[in-house]
DNA sequence: TTAAGTACTTTGTATTGCAAGGTAATAAAG
DNA sequence: CTTTATTACCTTGCAATACAAAGTACTTAA
């Protein structure tokens, strides 16, 4: 069986929580973001982020303004909002069960 | 926006998991699965689990037995099989991989 | 013989990630 | 000025997964 495709399925639902993650703290765009979890080794592209921005715009977590850029087409910058920071906390929460959840089925399993 | 789509969705991938990180040690029948998950919190329904032990065996993960029942009809038993333990280490890593990723994001946000 | 309970299975729908292809604006080259 | 390359954004079609709901089959009890 195809192992990659299992870690593949693991992530699924956790890139729309590690994009809020990014935008805690300063606006980013497409590329940023696509970069910034390159170097945290979660591999993203165009086609699954644009959509997952769209969708997070609209239901309001986030929202985005465009800047001009020196070196091309204008870029959308993409900030957290207060529903966002809402359900980014209640994300958090999430996270640290499913953890617990793993570790205590770990921990079962050694006898 | 509704959170608990998010939960959903982060579980995704998840159950592959611990589904065979419960079945590492002993076999177990899906009402047992269903249980246990139920206990480490995490929902699990029969239309969830049934095509996914289906498909864990087809691939070569599972294998099962039939038992008899001394209250209704026979179960099927599943156990882990070499392939399965080989993948579930790939998963213990893969998982690991992920904790790191979302530590390290978690990091990074606060200035 | 019928009803209730247990176990397993299947079907249809929604969501998500991805590959591939497409549009538009800017900058560089001819 | 026109063409080409680059950058950025978007869309379409497909595959995988979780779920609700409905269905099949065997066992036990009334």
């Amino acid at each position: 069986m195809n192992t990659d495709n299992q870690k593949m399925q693991m992530r699924k639902g956790m890139l729309e929580y590690c994009v809020l993650l990014l935008l805690r703290r300063e606006p980013y765009y497409a590329s940023d973001i696509i970069g910034s979890l390159k170097r945290a080794k979660l591999i993203v592209v165009e086609g699954t982020l644009y959509p997952l921005l769209s969708r997070l715009k609209k239901d309001g977590l986030l929202s985005y303004e465009w800047r001009e850029s020196t070196q091309g087409p204008p870029r959308k910058y993409y900030t957290l909002s207060e529903a966002g920071m809402a359900v980014l906390e209640d994300l958090d929460r999430a996270w640290g069960e499913l953890s617990e959840t793993v570790a205590l089925l770990k921990q079962q399993g050694e006898a």
